[in-house]
RNA sequence: GGCCACGUGGCGGAAUGGUUACGCAGAGGAUUGCAAAUCCUUUUAUCCCAGUUCAAUUCUGGGCGUGGCCUCCA
């Protein structure tokens, strides 16, 4: 098989995966902080790593892969967010877990490996933070604890930024009590009703970055393959990762860095903050997970994606053709069919030979079929029967016997010639959402939409 | 201000130093009472200007445009 090639942001170049160890391959990707529930923006990285753990599972053997995909479950946002809501900030982190969970499972991704959650990991932290402070790397200024960037000279390497572009124009006040102002903080105090953990430096919570370090180190030691997230992970999130652990453990971090790019809306960043966010709560009124898994996979997973609801129907459309030929079987994909995505998850090019798959099949190419199958059960699409999937959310208000009843004296009235009747009789079938199909011995039906 | 990414037909979207994917939509035809479905055929594109080259959409430089980051973000 030929080899898997990654876009590495380390590199901004793709280069050839060579697993440290490739009887243990480690993949971390940031999952979610719980503060809300998610939206489709953060279900691209949900997607997109699922694909690639697929991939990894499959070139390595499923044993031999670990992915952790950690749940933040404090920081300042769920603070805020739980007192606005006047709940507990427990009650609130696991209501958007479970949330998460259904909508994870929803998308149609596996469950890694470890989901590791940060509350549950303070201790291993505390570790860290400490070895920063007894390193130098790290100093303390009135129950804070920040990180000073500039005991690490290779600061930005990841973001392609140094320490004096970051000082030319920040947005952001700065901070009277650090060193530098790109200093990031490790612990800080909590206020008296905010929750809090004991440590030496005082009664206080972890800073945004340390739980990922602190949490890969356990499950995945402390370097490991694959480290993944959102473009907008880059800075500071993971330029802080590299820094702390680096300094922490005296090791690279992660040997490739692998971002997806953002999904937009109207060519604008979909964010929170921007107010033009679709939840995938919402979505799910509307569309099946799978649609919305293929419309992202139609996309290049290091491009952005526009979000439009054009593309939803295409994915609706596809589907529906693909899944004529749905096969209820465990067939395994072929290498052919799967070496689109070893290169860099071209995933678009895989649903091009997905289509050339359903030509054949249409010509009655029965392994071109069950290749078919296999390439689609592969991406995590055909999670459904085909019954169930020509099923999902149809509506109507006409019983199958009545349009039975209905098709039957439509057939008489075109019998007879009567085709004011009988188009009378197809257009009320179509206001309700069914479409006729003559064929040559009889007459079939089915949902529009 | 600094740094970065992107610009392909009506839409989505790959790829490539030469032969210009693929899907959706559109057009024409076959078929049909008319449709639908199906089948056949088919139109449309590489932001602009230079340079390198026998040849550039692809490489280089400049411009224009769009977006992102500069400690909330997936």
């Amino acid at each position: 098989m030929q080899s898997l090639v990654l876009s590495n942001t380390l590199s901004k170049k793709k280069e050839v995966f060579k697993p440290l160890d490739k009887n243990n391959i480690r993949m971390y990707v940031c999952g979610p902080t719980v503060y809300d529930f998610p939206h489709i923006g953060n279900a691209r990285p949900l997607i997109v790593f699922d694909v690639l753990f697929r991939v990894l599972k499959k070139i390595f053997g499923g044993d031999s892969v670990t992915y952790v995909r950690n749940i933040t479950d404090i920081d300042d946002k769920i603070i805020k967010s739980s007192n606005e809501k006047n709940i507990e900030f427990k009650k609130l982190t696991e209501e958007i877990t479970k949330s998460f969970h259904e909508d994870c499972k929803f998308l149609g991704c596996l469950k890694p490996t470890f989901e590791p959650k940060a509350t549950d990991h303070i201790d291993q932290m505390i570790e860290i933070i400490d070895t920063l402070l007894n390193k130098k790397y790290a100093y303390e200024q009135k129950g804070h604890v920040f990180f000073d960037i500039s005991k690490f000279p290779s600061y930005g390497s990841l973001s392609k930024k140094t320490i004096k572009d970051l000082n030319a124009g920040s947005r952001v006040e700065i901070s009277k009590i650090k060193k530098n102002p790109g200093d990031f903080v490790l612990w800080k105090p909590s206020k008296y009703n905010e929750p809090s953990w004991d440590s030496k430096y005082g009664k206080g919570r972890p800073g945004w970055h340390i739980e990922c370090s602190a949490m890969s180190k356990k499950y995945l030691n402390t370097s490991f393959d694959i480290h993944g997230g959102g473009l907008d992970l880059v800075f500071p999130h993971h330029e802080n990762e590299i820094a702390q652990s680096f300094c922490a453990n005296e090791k690279f971090l992660a040997k490739y860095w692998i971002h997806n790019g953002y999904v937009t809306v109207n060519k604008k960043k979909m964010a929170k903050s921007e107010n033009n966010f679709i939840t995938i709560n919402d979505l799910k009124k509307k569309y099946n997970g799978q649609t919305i898994r293929l419309a992202m996979l139609f996309t290049h997973y290091t491009q952005p994606f526009d979000w439009n609801e054009k593309i939803l129907k295409d994915a609706k459309i596809t589907l529906d053709k693909w899944y004529e030929f749905y096969i209820d079987d465990n067939i395994k994909i072929n290498e052919n069919n799967l070496t689109f995505l070893l290169d860099d998850l071209n995933i678009p090019n895989m649903i091009t030979n997905i289509h050339k798959l359903y030509n054949y099949a249409k010509e009655g190419d029965l392994e071109s079929a069950k290749q078919l199958n296999a390439s689609c059960k592969f991406l995590g699409l055909f999670s459904q029967n085909k019954e169930t999937w020509f099923k999902f959310n149809k509506k109507t208000s006409i019983k199958p016997e009545e349009i039975n009843s209905l098709i039957n004296e439509r057939n008489n009235a075109r019998k007879n010639k009567n085709f004011k009747k009988s188009d009378e009789i197809r257009d009320y079938l179509l206001k309700n959402n069914i479409l006729l199909e003559d064929e040559a011995n009889e007459t079939k039906w089915k949902f529009k939409e």
